[in-house]
DNA sequence: ATAGTTGTAACCATTTTGATTACAACTATA
DNA sequence: TATAGTTGTAATCAAAATGGTTACAACTAT
């Protein structure tokens, strides 16, 4: 199963706040016409990243602000911030057999293995900030 | 979202297979039990493992058995055996915005840090072999 | 011939996802 | 202060993936 499309669209909706937010009002329909979603999914991921601190959103008259310097934001604070994953990434079957003697060490022999890999994507992540992000899309601007 | 269970499946199956097969008859029922999956389920794991030639499957008396050696599979190799993920990890919302410079550049500025994170990832689990997990199993049996 | 298996199709319930509708609450401003 | 434009959120919905389960034809050792 692949990551929920939540993290990319994260990245596409902070990229227009910070990159856009000072020409443009950023509400939910103006990102949503960008991203290609529903307002509504706009919506909800504008709520994750106020919930992470990363923007602040003015209800009532509208529009999306930066909070955090985008020098602080890395693509793992958005992956997070819109729940991608829920503790481990891989899903690990139920009660294996503790009769077994493999059934009974699986998870002695295997965890290690799976939060290392895990862990190396998330490093990944946390290794690219939004002005990374920034720069790149300047270059193509 | 997770990754499927197929893959912790796949590990223990083999893992039983490697190291009970030349003590019992390692068929679907058997590996169930040390699972605690329905049988089917394993079927369609040994299935393919099968494909892609890690295993042997005798079809009506029944019993898996290796036919590739422990140090020539990796995590990895069982991680795409059972389809874990079919290409991307990440999911990307589709058709951006062209108009929009940010929707017009969000894959030139994103795809390569995603699939520098799929790499990690992918990269961490080549570097386990069966034989290192059977390594680590015996030392608890 | 038979008993025990495998291989596979078929169907189900559950979960997750993203789209969508709807509407109360809020706020700038005319 | 009335209004128009928003946000926040609940409620539904359809689609897809997952794993469980039943069923049964095909196969094989004895």
């Amino acid at each position: 199963m692949k990551i929920t499309s939540r993290f990319t669209v994260a990245v596409h909706t902070l990229l227009a706040i910070y990159v856009l937010g000072k020409e443009y009002k950023m509400t939910s329909d103006f990102i949503a016409s960008s991203v290609n979603v529903n307002p509504v999914v706009i919506r909800r991921t504008l709520s994750s990243l106020k919930s992470a601190g990363i923007i602040s959103v003015k209800a009532g008259s509208g529009g999306a602000m930066p909070v955090k310097d985008a020098d602080d934001v890395t693509l793992y604070d958005l992956y997070t911030a819109v729940d991608c994953v829920e503790g481990d990434l891989f899903n690990f079957h139920e009660n294996p057999n503790p009769k077994c003697p493999v059934g009974k060490n699986i998870h002695a022999v295997l965890d290690l293995h799976l939060s290392a890999a895990q862990t190396a994507l998330e490093n990944e992540l946390k290794g690219v900030t939004l002005a990374d992000l920034m720069k790149q899309l300047n270059l193509f601007m």
